[in-house]
DNA sequence: CATTTTTTCTCACTGAATGAGAATTCATAT
DNA sequence: ATATGAATTCTCATTCAGTGAGAAAAAATG
């Protein structure tokens, strides 16, 4: 029999609930929006003080406690996600016969998380796992950038400076805007090239909403395996795989409680 | 009748006991760590993954779910430390008839997250809340320097430049690292008129140990106080309020979870 | 002081939680 | 493949933790 509600699902929703109310939140607010009774939601405040995860603030104002956030707060995030995704871009690798990457924005470049190789001796290797490159000209960055908010994505039109690496790197910033504005558009991006003479990629977003965490996947490979022509053909693996990590990384929702 | 344990209770510990261990953790180490048995260690960390906060990453490896940490990272942690501060800090001033303070570390600086005037039309304001000053020549600031790691303070020491505010500044680094040294020693620091001419300063640490959050408390106060004749007079009421601080935002502790 | 909101308490009822152990699946090496 | 040990799920009878409506108290608020 599967277990739909109880004690500790109750208490979950309300630190979830108390996490995303950025500015502290009133029982009563807590109760409408968990559908838990206001008797309820107070008795497991109550517990959740004890265990040290929401304390009052102030009357009608309960919030995230400190020392629970910092308990958070030194935790290897990139190491975790690498373990969590892992398994999906290994298969997709061997299902392409490609080169797969999961990959993050930090400080803008592209942090590469995964890294398989379909083939144990891939020559041409221009990424390593833990290793970065320009977000403007590859596919992820594109992708990853697409899916920043409005003004970060200006700063950093505004700000980088676009070093052509090949002759197709995109080098003006407005070409690059439109550029990122089709791969949000089409939900994916490509690496035409653009970083190596001999490195062609396309990338999609993991989640189709910006997900918790802005990351991409992508396959890659060199001219010789000829994808550049039918891009769109790894689409629908790329896009499977990127469902099954979003579902891996996805953390708790706001929900209603359903009543016992 | 108090609530000594349960289903929440159980959850949370396993939650505090995952997040703990840095780089993911079995069950079987999970039974151990908490005191719970095998069988409901399975059943919670089940109920951890479909609520999004705890999901396996190996057989035997389960780790904080990204959704979830993603989830404690967007919130304002300096205003909750306020609210939760903010009425011991002003009982504090209230009693000692002093401007007392909360200050934390933020890249080297001090930022004062709390600041209470005993009487209200205060004149001589060198702080205000969210205000910052240096750490080397403040108390506050001493007496977080003494909390951090070695290496964190060596750094400190050794990029900073420590302009003179007043003839009794500290500019020499050697001498600086005697002082945060001594305050680490006695648990209390002084700010002996070096931001000003006019501002005498005792602080105290939050938490006896490196807190779960590196901040700490002071009262000041112009030189016609004559505190600085005595400073010790008000370290009891310093420590009663960083104690009862302290309480208010320690998060969740690892512990033996008591068996039914 | 009056009024409203927040919070705690009471209590009878019930099904959620429990844990030992069996059974099964899975990982890994042989 | 097959074996081996670990990880994981399942079963099940028992019982106590969890439940929520509503009363009542406490604490803000004006």
């Amino acid at each position: 029999m599967i277990q739909i509600d109880g004690a500790l699902q109750r208490g979950l929703s309300l630190l979830t609930a108390v996490c995303a109310a950025k500015t502290g939140i009133s029982p009563s607010e807590l109760a409408s929006r968990t559908g838990l009774p206001t008797s309820s939601v107070y008795r497991l405040l109550k517990q959740l003080d004890t265990a040290g995860f929401v304390r009052k603030s102030a009357p009608g104002c309960y919030v995230p406690v400190p020392g629970f956030l910092s308990l958070t707060q030194d935790i290897d995030r990139n190491a975790i996600l690498r373990d969590l995704a892992r398994p999906a871009i290994f298969r997709l690798a061997r299902k392409t016969g490609l080169t797969a990457h999961l990959g993050i924005l930090e400080n803008g470049m592209v942090t590469y998380v995964i890294r398989v190789a379909a083939r144990a001796n891939d020559s041409a290797s221009f990424t390593r796992e833990g290793g970065q490159l320009e977000a403007y000209c590859s596919a992820v960055g594109k992708v990853l950038l697409s899916n920043l908010p409005e003004d970060d994505l200006n700063e950093y039109l505004s700000d980088g400076e676009f070093v052509p690496l090949t002759d197709n790197t995109i080098t003006n910033a407005g070409q690059l805007q439109q550029e990122i504005a089709t791969a949000r558009t089409q939900g994916f991006a490509l690496d035409n090239f653009e970083v190596s003479e001999d490195l062609f990629c396309v990338s999609v977003p993991v989640g189709p909403q910006p997900a918790d965490q802005n990351c991409a996947i992508s396959v890659s490979s060199s001219r010789s395996a000829r994808i550049y022509e039918a891009p769109e053909s790894v689409l629908d693996d790329l896009r499977a795989t990127a469902a099954e990590i979003a579902s891996r990384i996805a953390g708790p929702v706001e929900v209603q409680t359903g009543n016992l």
